[in-house]
DNA sequence: AGGATGATGACCCATAAT
DNA sequence: ATTATGGGTCATCATCCT
C-alpha cells in the first residue's frame, strides 16, 4: 500500500527544518493583508490595465483595508458610495463601522439578515432594506428586496457587476493567458488582480516602510501603520502595531459566531492575552469543532456565512481543497491548517446534507458565496433513503440519521444474535432488550430489514448515501469487502460538490485537476454532478481498484477530457508535476483528502497521528502543492 | 488464497452531575 | 469549576471459513 512512499517522505519537507525558520515562516503565514499598490502612480500606464483599475482612488486603499479587516464589499463598497470617491479614509471606515454596529445590533435584527442572505439577497440590500422598514417586519423587507431585484433585472448593466463573469476577452494579454478568475465581483477582481502581481518595491519609499516590507509585511500594511503611527515611531513599534491589529483581525474572523455575538470587552481581553506571546513557535492556537458542524454555512441550514477573508498566502492560485476526518487527535487539525497557509479549517457534518453523519474538516480557499446544492438533493432521512425499511422500523428506534459510513460493517451473525433477542417478545421488547439492540444498531450503522431483521448497509446503499451513481464500485470481480472498504475512505459527493459548487461560474470552459489520493473519485463525480467540464484530471491514487473504478466513471459518463493516472505520490516528483503543467496549461484545482488512516477513532492499533505511516503522507500533499503553486506562479510572468 | 468474522481501546467531545 | 458518564469513530489484526 502507501507504506512504500513514507520511507523517503521525511526529508524533502523543508517546513520541519529549524526553529528560526519556523518563526519567521509563521510571520509570514501571519500577515494576513494582501499586497496592493499603495501610490496611485504605481497604476500610470492605462494601457495596460484596466478602466477599473485607473479609476483607482485613494478609496481604493480604505477599500482594501476595510475587506482585509472582515468586513462585507458590499457594506464598503455603499460606505464610499454615500460619501463620495474622495472622501477621506476615517469617514468611509466610520460609515462602515456605523453599519457594522447597526446590523450587529440585536438578535433578532441579525436574524432576519442571515434569513434574507441565506435567500440569496446581497448584504447591502437586506441591511438597507431592514433599515428602512424595521427589522421586525419580515414582510415588508422581503417585498422591498423582492422588488428591487425584479427593477435590476431590467437594468442588465447594473445586474452585470453583481453576477460572478469571467472576462477573459477583455483583459489586455500581457496580464492573462490563462482563464482562472478569482473574482466574485469587480472590485474583487482588480483586487485579486493586483494581488497577484506587483511585488517589487518602489526604491523611492521610506527607510522605514521598506524595512517593515522587508520584515515580511505587506505594503499595504506598512504604510497604515506609518499613517497611524506617524513616522516618529520606531520600525520596532511600527511592527507591533501591525501585528497586534493581525491577531486582533484573526481572532475577530475565527470567532465570528453568527449565532451568538459576544460583547466587545470580552473580546478585548481575549486579544492582550493572546498577544502576550506571539513570538512563541508552541503556542498553537486551539482549533474548535462548531456545533452544528456546517461550517460556513449548508443549505437549509440557519447561519449562512458568505464571506470570509483568507490569508494572503492563501490567495494565489490554484484553487486548492483538502480533506481528512474531523475527529483526529489533538493538534492534527492546528497543524494541517498551519501547512495549508493557516486557513481555517471548514468542519461539516454530512448529516445536514444528507441521511449518515461524515464528520470532515475541510481547508481549502474556494470562494463562500454563491456555492448552491447539486440536484436532485439526497434523502435527508432513514425513512426517506430507506423507504422499505418504515415498514420494520419499531417506533423505539428513534434514528433519524445514520451513523458515518465507515470500512467495517456488520456481519450475517449480528443480524442472528439481534433476531435471537428480539424474537421471544411480542410487542415492544423490555428495556435492556431494547438498549442492547439499540447499542448494536448504532455501533453498526444497522438498518430494519424485515420483523425482528436488522442488517448492514449494502455497498449500492453506501454509494447512494455518498452521492456516488449506483454500481459507482461494482464490477472488475471488486469483492464486497474491497467494495465497503473504498466506499468507507471516500468523500461524501454533495457535500463536496456544495463546496465545489463555487467553482462553476468561474470555469465554464472546463477546469484541470490535479486529483491526490483520488480513492474511487469523489471529487471527479462532484465535479460531473456540478457539469463542471474536466479538461485534465491527473489522478495519483494507490489503489488498482480503485484506479479501474475511476476509469469506468470516465468511461460511462462519456467524458470528453483528458484522465491521467498514477499510483503513487513519490512518482509525482517536482520535475513530473512541471512537465504536465507546462504540457497541459497548469492546474485549476489541486484537490484531495490524505490518509486518515493514523488519525481516525475507529484505529485501535496505529492511531499515531500525522506522523503515522499513512498520513504522513499529508505533507505529500503540501509538497505537491507548493509545486503547482510555484510552478504556476513562474508561469504567468 | 482470499474473503468473512470477531476481538482488540483510545481519544475526543458533549452533556450531566457534583 | 471540576468530575462523571455516554456516545461515536474514512481501522487493524489474527483466525476461521470456503
Amino acid at each position: 500500500m502507501a507504506k512504500d512512499s513514507s520511507s523517503s517522505g521525511d526529508d524533502d519537507i523543508d517546513w520541519n527544518t529549524d526553529d528560526d525558520l519556523e518563526v519567521e515562516k509563521m510571520i509570514l503565514l501571519k500577515s494576513s493583508v494582501k499586497p496592493r499598490a499603495v501610490t496611485p502612480t504605481s497604476s500610470s500606464s492605462p494601457t495596460e490595465t484596466t478602466p477599473d483599475l485607473v479609476q483607482m482612488g485613494s478609496s481604493d486603499q480604505t477599500f482594501a483595508t476595510l475587506v482585509e479587516m472582515g468586513y462585507s464589499m458590499d457594506m464598503i463598497a455603499r460606505a464610499i458610495k454615500e460619501n463620495g470617491p474622495n472622501a477621506d479614509a476615517s469617514v468611509i471606515i466610520e460609515t462602515v463601522l456605523k453599519y457594522s454596529s447597526e446590523s450587529e445590533a440585536g438578535s433578532s435584527k441579525s436574524k432576519a439578515i442571515d434569513y434574507f442572505l441565506a435567500m440569496g439577497f446581497d448584504e447591502e440590500k437586506v441591511i438597507k432594506a431592514i433599515h428602512e422598514h424595521g427589522e421586525d417586519n419580515m414582510e415588508l423587507i422581503g417585498n422591498a428586496l423582492i422588488s428591487s431585484a425584479e427593477e435590476e433585472e431590467r437594468l442588465p448593466t447594473v445586474k452585470e457587476e453583481n453576477l460572478p463573469v469571467v472576462k477573459e476577452g477583455k483583459l489586455p494579454e500581457v496580464k492573462e493567458e490563462n482563464d482562472i478568475d478569482w473574482s466574485d465581483s469587480d472590485e474583487e477582481m482588480n483586487y485579486c488582480d493586483l494581488l497577484f502581481s506587483d511585488d517589487e518595491i518602489d526604491p523611492d519609499s521610506p527607510d522605514k516602510f521598506r524595512s517593515l516590507v522587508k520584515m515580511g509585511f505587506s505594503k499595504l500594511e506598512a504604510s497604515l501603520a506609518l499613517e497611524r503611527c506617524g513616522d516618529k515611531v520606531s520600525v520596532e513599534e511600527l511592527a507591533d502595531f501591525i501585528w497586534a491589529a493581525q491577531l486582533a483581525r484573526s481572532f475577530d474572523e475565527f470567532h465570528a459566531d453568527p449565532e451568538e455575538k459576544k460583547p466587545r470587552h470580552d473580546a478585548k481581553k481575549r486579544r492582550i492575552d493572546s498577544r502576550r506571546k506571539p513570538s512563541s513557535s508552541t503556542a498553537e492556537e486551539k482549533v474548535r469543532l462548531p456545533n452544528p458542524m456546517i461550517g460556513f454555512g449548508l443549505p437549509n441550514e440557519p447561519g449562512l456565512i458568505t464571506h470570509r477573508s483568507l490569508p494572503a498566502t492563501a490567495l494565489r492560485p490554484p484553487f486548492f481543497y483538502y480533506e481528512n476526518v474531523a475527529l483526529a487527535p489533538k493538534g492534527v487539525w492546528e497543524t494541517i491548517s498551519r501547512h495549508l497557509f493557516d486557513v481555517e479549517p471548514e468542519f461539516v457534518d454530512s448529516k445536514y446534507i444528507c441521511a449518515a453523519a461524515r464528520k470532515r474538516g475541510y481547508v481549502h480557499n474556494l470562494p463562500i458565496n454563491n456555492r448552491f446544492q447539486i440536484q436532485p438533493p439526497p434523502k435527508y432521512t432513514i425513512s426517506d433513503a430507506f423507504p422499505l425499511s418504515k415498514k420494520w422500523w419499531p417506533t423505539w428506534d428513534k434514528r433519524t440519521k445514520l451513523n458515518c459510513v465507515v470500512t467495517v460493517y456488520g456481519s450475517a451473525k449480528l443480524t442472528k444474535r439481534i433476531r435471537e433477542a428480539l424474537e421471544p417478545h411480542i410487542g415492544e421488547p423490555p428495556a435492556h432488550v431494547r438498549k442492547y439492540v439499540i447499542d448494536q444498531c448504532r455501533r453498526w450503522n444497522l438498518v430494519w430489514v424485515g420483523p425482528n431483521k436488522t442488517a448492514p448497509l449494502e455497498p449500492d446503499e453506501m454509494e447512494n448515501l455518498l452521492g456516488f451513481p449506483k454500481n459507482h464500485t461494482r464490477g472488475g470481480g471488486v469483492s464486497r469487502t474491497v467494495r465497503l472498504k473504498s466506499l468507507g475512505n471516500s468523500f461524501q459527493v454533495d457535500t463536496v460538490a456544495y463546496h465545489l459548487s463555487a467553482l462553476k461560474p468561474l470555469f465554464p470552459n472546463g477546469i484541470n485537476v490535479l486529483s491526490l489520493f483520488t480513492g474511487i473519485g469523489g471529487a471527479e463525480v462532484a465535479l460531473h454532478r456540478l457539469q463542471i467540464p474536466m479538461k485534465v484530471v491527473v489522478s495519483v491514487e494507490i489503489s488498482e481498484v480503485n484506479r479501474t473504478i475511476l476509469k469506468d466513471f470516465w468511461k460511462q459518463t462519456e467524458q470528453k477530457g483528458l484522465l491521467i493516472e498514477y499510483a503513487d505520490v513519490e512518482e509525482m516528483t517536482n520535475d513530473t508535476i512541471e512537465d504536465l503543467m507546462k504540457k497541459y496549461g497548469g492546474f485549476d484545482l489541486v484537490i484531495g483528502g490524505s490518509p486518515c488512516n493514523n488519525l481516525a477513532g475507529g484505529n485501535r492499533v496505529t492511531r499515531s497521528g500525522l506522523d503515522g505511516d499513512h498520513s504522513i503522507l499529508f505533507f505529500e500533499y503540501c509538497r505537491i502543492l507548493e509545486v503547482v503553486r510555484e510552478t504556476t506562479a513562474r508561469m504567468r510572468r
